[in-house]
DNA sequence: CAGTGGTCTAGACCACTCT
DNA sequence: GAGTGGTCTAGACCACTGG
């Protein structure tokens, strides 16, 4: 298997890239093509893995492609996002079949990092929920448009359900995170001490 | 923003997988672009994102895609993963300028679903472990290769540092994982009682 | 050999944003 | 209005695999 003109184009664009300070504009994707001499759709999936990598980032219309700028990640406990203390903003309310869909956008630095989302079937009580778990998943395009990203860009998930005292399931949650702008801290339980080597 | 052709495209190639048992072909893209009547690079943005969920699966030459076993994702603590104590194999070790790199594929029913990595600065003694923190990353082409999956195939990350006595960080290890392989799964420190609704 | 997925091209239209 | 990224099309060639 040869290696792939679109590999050639994204060592050609690091190179461009490297230095730059964060939000400088960056050619748009027809100059790149002109410039490197491939069709626009290969420096495309050469500057799709620079985004997916956070090396650049790309806005609409006029705004077009800038180099992203270097940011610590949000550390993130289990506990805060279970408690649902992330800020957050557009949270919306839908109620169907009885089940109610609460949905929201957290924020960091006034930049969409997250959104969280529950499935509730009445009635809200008390309930008892079941571990979490945490993998990766990718954006639907609703979830990619709340926060700015590309479709089908890997997040973060973290999921759990809710019982009730029966054992019945009445909470669905997931929170899907950036992983480039949130880590999940993970505490470790019990001793932390351990041998290496 | 209209849906996206492919998302359509996407959800009727769901419901064409829809309860086949694993290891059925599927049909060919050129036939898929007929059937649904978008273009194969269409009907293929739709196919690349059912193959990073883990639905599909793609062999080159005459094999073609089949549908994906159905497996349970090996539910992983992070005690296991920290203590190293997932099945593994072929592991090596390589020691340039002091630092010693340890590096082992993580399986699962005889399939790799993870690479570990421990970065040490001899000399092998008690180390502190930071708090570990998880986020996604994308697979190198090394990692690739070893997991069998596609360069720039998103996967869970779980990391930490160990510093000996005087605070000097002596290890940096890393856990990459398959999210559709595994998942990790996160201990509630305290109460796991909260109130919803 | 025929058919597959992987890559690549040269066009096109759209929604959006800045000037 | 002009230019941007996002999507989409209809072709093409390649490396690879099975019969």
């Amino acid at each position: 298997m040869p290696i792939p003109r679109y590999y050639q184009a994204k060592a050609r664009l690091l190179d461009l890239l490297d230095g730059l300070p964060g939000h400088t504009p960056f050619p748009p994707e027809r100059a790149l093509s002109d410039l490197i001499g491939m069709s626009r759709s290969t420096i495309r999936k050469a500057l799709d893995e620079l985004v997916l990598e956070g090396r650049l980032l790309r806005g609409t219309g006029r705004q077009g492609t800038t180099v992203a700028p270097r940011r610590q990640p949000l550390r993130i406990t289990l506990h805060a996002l279970l408690q649902d203390q992330i800020p957050r903003e557009r949270t919306t309310t839908r109620t169907t079949n009885g089940v109610t869909t609460v949905e929201s956008v957290l924020l960091h630095l006034d930049e969409p990092i997250g959104v969280r989302r529950t499935l509730l079937r009445a009635p809200a009580c008390r309930l008892r929920q079941s571990e979490p778990w945490c993998t990766t998943t990718l954006a639907t395009p609703r979830v990619a448009r709340l926060l700015n990203v590309r479709a089908a860009t890997p997040l973060l998930a973290v999921a759990w359900l809710g019982h009730d005292r029966e054992g019945v399931p009445r909470e669905r949650s997931s929170v899907v995170l950036r992983g480039d702008r949130a880590r999940l801290a993970l505490q470790v339980q019990g001793s932390a001490q351990f041998r290496a080597g």
